[in-house]
DNA sequence: GTCGATTATCTCGATCGTCGAGATAATAGC
DNA sequence: GCTATTATCTCGACGATCGAGATAATCGAC
């Protein structure tokens, strides 16, 4: 019998389903502090994801990103531009795109929302060894396999 | 220099925001699916795990759960009823409590998606000694404790 | 027991985010 | 040039959420 093993495995994708939820709540106190909807929330880590790779984000990609039609993507710049976190700048080499920038101030406070965090992690990290971050990490990469498969709906490999 | 380090343990945070962007998208993959919204499935997995727990959840708690107001929630069940997906049904011993009730359908549906994930999960962690386990749930409830902080905006402990 | 306060849910009207359809403007291909 | 394609925007409609207030049941004090 291996049921232990089994319930300590149910377990761990208990605690994996329970950090889920804090995760988004994070986002969530982000928005409720900046007086922002969730989508918003996502679109400026997409837009600070964007500028960290050294790309500016236009509309139509943003869109993708963050899986809205166009319609609802205008509607979304509108309401970050008024509030003064992005500027929408035209691109002078095809003059139909809409760059968008981050203003300092966006930036600076998603940097310290979400920059915070990242920190925090790493630091209650720092009491694990090498190796021990290793299984972590194999794990992290083998779970998020198998759950982006279920994502897709592709077939579990069994 | 433990540069390295630090970039090692970058490197495991962002592996598990990707982590939570996919683990977000098999709710929504279920939602898209079954012809519902976020909240909808979120409420179905709250009337689960409460099931599960043994208890039936009630308009209010349900609420609480997915931190919507009354009007909101009137809504919600309106529309998870009229899919047959819950059942209203009057508590006797307290008349204006309304206990919901999942439908076997939806029951199922529910345990087949998520049940189907954890079954893979648990599977993918088959290969894991016991001591590698250990690592990885010390880990979780650490990172979990962490992101707990940020979401509720407790300072961080430096 | 009766009556006011409290609790649980519902109704109504308003607001906001999202979308489909179609308009507008710029680019690309021939 | 002229047409097809691409990128974004406008408009009208729909749906999810909410605040305020209504309704109905329970509780507590007397």
């Amino acid at each position: 019998m291996q049921s232990d093993a089994a319930a300590a495995r149910q377990e761990i994708a208990l605690l994996l389903r329970r950090l889920n939820v804090e995760l988004d709540a994070v986002g969530q106190r982000f928005a409720d502090l900046h007086g922002l909807n969730r989508t918003d929330v996502r679109a400026l880590v997409a837009i600070m994801d964007a500028a960290r790779r050294g790309e500016a984000l236009t509309a139509g990609r943003l869109g993708e990103a963050v899986d809205l039609r166009s319609a609802s993507v205008t509607a979304l710049v509108d309401r970050l531009e008024k509030v003064g976190h992005v500027r929408r700048v035209r691109d002078p080499e095809d003059r139909r795109r809409v760059g968008l920038e981050m203003s300092e101030a966006a930036m600076t406070a998603g940097a310290q929302h979400f920059g915070g965090l990242a920190r925090d992690l790493s630091a209650a990290m720092e009491g694990y060894s090498a190796e021990d971050l290793a299984v972590v990490r194999r794990w992290l990469e083998d779970m998020t396999g198998v759950i982006t498969r279920h994502s897709r709906g592709e077939p579990s490999a069994d």
